[in-house]
DNA sequence: ATTTTTTGGTTAAACGTTTAAGCAAACTAA
DNA sequence: TTAGTTTGCTTAAACGTTTAACCAAAAAAT
């Protein structure tokens, strides 16, 4: 009975935190000195540092994360934003990023934009009223107005796009080499005896899928593969629409014989319908995909993707972002890091 | 020439934030006033309202959310711990969290354990730091030890946990109710004419699968099924796991007729073993997964599965944490909402 | 005409840190 | 011995808000 009263009253006196101003009075010293003292700084005496030390351990010390961002003009924060959270490669990314800023003493704050302008816009406003340090972001399919973005940038906090970027915006950028994707995947098709190879694309407004476009057109020029505009169509690359436009290409007098799709999520629908209407893939159409997603190994057959290294451009990411804050120069070159995709060849592009 | 210099100078100058300090010198009130202005105190003139909302928009002010945290001493920031974001479930309940959060003016912090213990902490011991008003988060499959969630707990942090809960520690909870979701499967798999059903469930120290396990268990009673030891096994729940496990199943002398697998990702393990052994699915195996992830549906065949009503779980576990923050009484009923879930019968388990 | 109430503010302290500047005491060098 | 240096702190201000307490002037009530 007695014992548990006095639980409660250490309860009740732990509910108001303890400050380094507690400390200080136990130790009849100033914060400043327990302050300094918790950040090492060397005029403070090796018997006075391990004193605070072991109070602040017996009183339960937790610093005040506010406190010390406000005074020190940053909240140790970094900012997120991404599309969407439940694909494999932007889980990835974020993990990555969050693994090498935790290391330095940053939180990541992760928002996500559903591929939606609007949401996107309110993400950014979110990060910035939280006093994010730096925004890490990678765009939504709607977005070209760039205002928001601007935004950011003249308030002098770092960006930096990752995926999904623009060239307008003149930040750092860490991508893969989409263009030159583009042509591993036409040089694979046309190797397993492909002649027509249709390409459900992206929007031609967001850079990367436009680098896929002009990635596939230039490479079926250099097979001298006849371009039919039949064989090129945008897609908001979703599983829904992917199957769409799949039927699409079906409808076609001359169908393709292989097709080339700038997602694994559209790939997925385009399998999908294929394998309802009993067309064999690959025998009669071959399908490769993009983004490497795991299902695309679950999947009958598996789908050939490119691996677009999430985990590197993850940590660039966060590598890019750490450089900007160490160097305090006001101008910095930007940092462009483009990272050569890797083919990871399945079942769906086998010869026929 | 001189535009774009006065641009330059207005840039620099907008470098430096703007304070409600500064909207007081322009008008040449007191901070106070603009303050109380800015939050709509009724002691202050509609004029000075007006006048303060058109400079504080003219000087671009975007009010300190540490400073304002610091004072009133909260951080309008909640804290999110999930296993992982990359799975449909929990980047939909992270959604409907955010959703209904962000119209009260929180903000939320995810974080991923990735299913381990030590992250889960390290998680925990950020979100603290960060002084995140409250918790919302569902356990890593290794969690056991519950001190780092008391120590949540005894900081009067409000704590409420998904999914993934733990009945002693006695928190808020939202969930489903397992236990009846196995009773739900049971029945539909005896209807379709099994006779044999096993059961791929996760560690029995977590509650939830343990409620499957028992449901399960109960289910095969009431139907007078024979209890086979050898047709329940105990998973991490893995797609590799998955295929693993039913492979020992297959092993048997006296194989079951259909499976309930207590994860889709699990399930889809399975799967692709019975597909590439070309065991017919349902005719010979009839398989049911839970969870209700996208990709049952797009696999062939597509697969049965519980919809865990993610945004229902999300919307209440936000509900809870407002609820915990309005009512400031110390003592408060526990919040532990059990929602039923929902079979979703698809192709894997048609009858014989 | 005097008191009371309302209106529309102001003043100053507080939140918990960090840090520039200062300073006494102890030590070192000449 | 004395000037200079080093050591180990202290003082006080600052970061940008919020808020309790106070107050003068105007309006309303008596």
């Amino acid at each position: 009975m007695l014992k548990r009263l006095s639980k409660d009253i250490k309860k009740l006196n732990t509910k108001k935190k303890t400050t380094i101003k507690d400390i200080a009075n136990v130790l009849n010293i100033s914060t400043a000195a327990v302050s300094k003292a918790l950040h090492n700084d060397s005029r403070i005496s090796k018997k006075t540092k391990k004193a605070v030390r072991q109070v602040a351990k017996n009183l339960n010390y937790q610093p005040n994360h506010l406190a010390s961002a406000l005074r020190k003009g940053k909240s140790n924060l970094v900012g997120v934003i991404v599309p969407r959270t439940n694909s494999n490669f932007f889980s990835s990314v974020i993990q990555n990023i969050e693994e090498v800023l935790n290391k330095e003493g940053y939180n990541i704050i992760i928002t996500q934009s559903n591929e939606s302008y609007k949401k996107e816009c309110n993400n950014i406003d979110t990060l910035l009223f939280t006093q994010v340090d730096g925004i890490i972001a990678s765009m939504a399919n709607e977005t070209i107005d760039l205002e928001f973005y601007e935004k950011v940038k003249a308030k002098g906090i770092p960006l930096i796009l990752f995926d999904r970027g623009e060239n307008d915006l003149n930040v750092d950028y860490i991508g893969i080499n989409d263009y030159e994707s583009s042509h591993v995947i036409v040089e694979h098709l046309v190797k397993q005896g492909r002649k027509r190879i249709a390409h459900i694309g992206g929007y031609k407004h967001t850079r990367i899928f436009n680098n896929r476009i002009r990635g596939y057109v230039d490479a079926l020029k250099k097979h001298h593969l006849p371009l039919d505009n039949e064989l090129l169509i945008e897609s908001s690359l979703t599983i829904e629409d992917g199957r769409q436009k799949m039927e699409q290409l079906l409808k076609l007098k001359n169908r393709p014989d292989a097709v080339y799709i700038a997602s694994d999520y559209a790939a997925l629908g385009a399998l999908q319908l294929l394998n309802e209407l009993q067309i064999k893939v690959p025998e009669d159409i071959a399908l490769v995909g993009f983004g490497n997603e795991p299902f695309t190994a679950m999947v009958t057959p598996s789908i050939t993707s490119i691996n677009q290294h999430s985990e590197e451009i993850g940590k660039q990411a966060a590598l890019t972002f750490l450089n900007y804050k160490n160097k305090k120069t006001i101008k910095q070159t930007l940092n462009k890091i483009i990272l050569d995709a890797e083919l990871v060849v399945r079942e769906s592009s086998a010869p026929k």
